[in-house]
DNA sequence: CGCCAGGGCCTCA
DNA sequence: TGAGGCCATGGC
């Protein structure tokens, strides 16, 4: 990869960094309440995330044990505001179980493919999942790609928009360091740049990357 | 009322 | 191995 390509990703951050300043977007007193949240927050605002964490607080459920008490019906109920509340709860529950063979600690010390490879082996947990769990909760290095990223980078020109995950994530990872921060602050920049401008109906006004964008130079 | 949101699984070619 | 159907709440 040419390093032109790599200098314009990192200026992309950069531009996005100065429009917002750090975001510490991902909000939760523990890791542990890092990960439920990665589960809970599949396709489906952080609002309604909100709801369903603060009723597993309120309930003092918001523990390993305190879900592994709980019945699947108990279990979805609580988690009702975060849609697909049956499925999941059975998400849910089968990551504690997980994590009582390998709690996050576990976790921290393998190498990053050992440990992603054992979150995948969860069912509920894809690449997306995984990847934010480990990006956030564990604290390794992964660049985490979304909707927003593939929807984002294609409109700036960079990227098929058709490209696969994996494919997608090989690109941030042959033209960023390896810098757990960067990583963790690149993403949250990329969801609030999807959520103020580059909606799916673009709203290129303001755009702090119009200068860098294709699509908005086509206007 | 319809669209969208911080996806992933199962099924079926 | 990828496309399609399904899961479901709440904000706008």
């Amino acid at each position: 990869m040419s390093d032109f390509i790599k200098y314009v990703t990192l200026d992309i951050y950069r531009a996005l960094y100065l429009e917002s300043g750090y975001q510490d977007w991902w909000p939760g007193d523990s890791d542990f309440e890092i990960a439920v949240g990665a589960i809970l927050t599949q396709n489906t605002a952080w609002s309604n995330v909100e709801r369903a964490i603060n009723n597993l607080k309120t309930s003092h459920r918001l523990t390993l044990e305190g879900i592994l008490s709980l019945s699947l019906d108990e279990l979805a109920t609580l988690i009702r505001p975060s849609g697909y509340f049956n499925q999941k709860a059975k998400y849910l529950y089968d990551f504690c179980k997980f994590l009582t063979s390998y709690p996050i600690r576990s976790l921290q010390k393998m190498d990053l493919d050992a440990a992603r490879s054992l979150l995948l082996s969860v069912r509920g947990v894809g690449f997306e999942t995984a990847d934010s769990m480990l990006l956030y909760a564990v604290g390794l290095p992964v660049f985490v790609v979304d909707a927003y990223t593939k929807r984002i980078f294609s409109r700036l020109g960079f990227t098929d928009p058709e490209i696969s995950y994996t494919d997608l994530q090989d690109f941030f990872h042959k033209n960023l360091d390896k810098d757990l921060e960067l990583f963790r602050d690149y993403h949250a920049q990329v969801v609030m740049l999807g959520k103020d401008h580059c909606k799916p109906t673009p709203e290129c006004g303001g755009c702090p990357l119009a200068d860098y964008c294709c699509f908005s130079k086509s206007l």
